[in-house]
DNA sequence: ATGCAAACGAGAATAATTATCATTCGCGCC
DNA sequence: GGCGCGAATGATAATTATTCTCGTTTGCAT
């Protein structure tokens, strides 16, 4: 667990707590970029931390708020979360085998802004996902 | 309630059913476009309709799979239904007041196919809404 | 080391949706 | 017009994701 991340909770205006600290390494150093918390929870279980699932949530919640971490609603109806680094991005992903792949396009991105312009809006967020099926040698599901 | 809507719902394969002939006229003929499972139940029972909650959400997944219906689902956690009209549409959506304005623009839709192409996916399907605040004259919260 | 507010964990509560099952309805056939 | 039967319905229980409650524990400043 990466010693640096005391203080990057508390610049963060969080206190460092043991939850915390576990919850923020899984995200910094764990494998998989994009979770639910029930993955989380899940993964601190495996690996012998003893969190509650109320206390995942509550942090989750927590991190969000705090610019540490985004969250997305996918299809599926649970939330999932992904580290924060600053610069935003869409996501596409894989209906077979749930891997997620993430873009940028400013072609999108600036029409967005025009059309919420012409209709007379103030952008706070957009959500766009891409769902279809991956055709990649990692997808378990590929013809 | 109109009367050509029971072949509307045979030639779609669902046998005519009052409850059904109930949640067709309200998208047809009702003064909402976007509504959720509650919406619908709550409309129908001040109409004075007695059509079970269990039966509404039954009825709108029936009708979506027979593709009389689209669903979203918009931030919030409910999933909201509108009439499939044939034509692809996007939504941008009020924070403030709720309202949807609905919009197309083959610039993205066009930018999404290359997008997957170029990562290698079949599109099923996309998801694209929004969010921010209108300043229309309708919105009982603009400045 | 001590105190105390903040955070935690377990489990109850809530909200949206789905499953169960006894009763009712739509519809083809007499 | 009445029968019969499988499909559809409505009431309610069950499920899933998430939040709330509350007694206990912990981080951290003194
Ligand atoms: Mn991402
Ligand atoms: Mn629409
Ligand atoms: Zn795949
Ligand atoms: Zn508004």
């Amino acid at each position: 667990m990466n010693e640096l991340e005391p203080e990057y909770l508390k610049s963060a205006g969080l206190k460092s707590t043991l939850p915390r600290l576990k919850v923020l390494d899984l995200f910094k150093n764990g494998q998989e970029r994009h979770m639910s918390a029930e993955d989380v929870y899940q993964l601190l279980r495996d690996s012998g931390d003893n969190v509650g699932l109320a206390t995942v949530y509550r942090v989750l919640t927590q991190f969000e708020q705090a610019g540490l971490l985004v969250r997305h609603n996918f299809e599926g109806g649970k939330s999932v979360f992904e580290l924060n680094e600053g610069t935003h991005h869409d996501h596409i992903v894989c209906m077979q085998c749930g891997h997620v792949e993430e873009f940028y396009d400013s072609a999108i991105e600036s029409r967005q802004k025009k059309i919420a312009a012409e209709l007379g809006f103030t952008i706070h967020d957009h959500s766009l996902q891409i769902y279809g099926d991956c055709t990649k040698a990692k997808c378990p599901h590929r013809r």
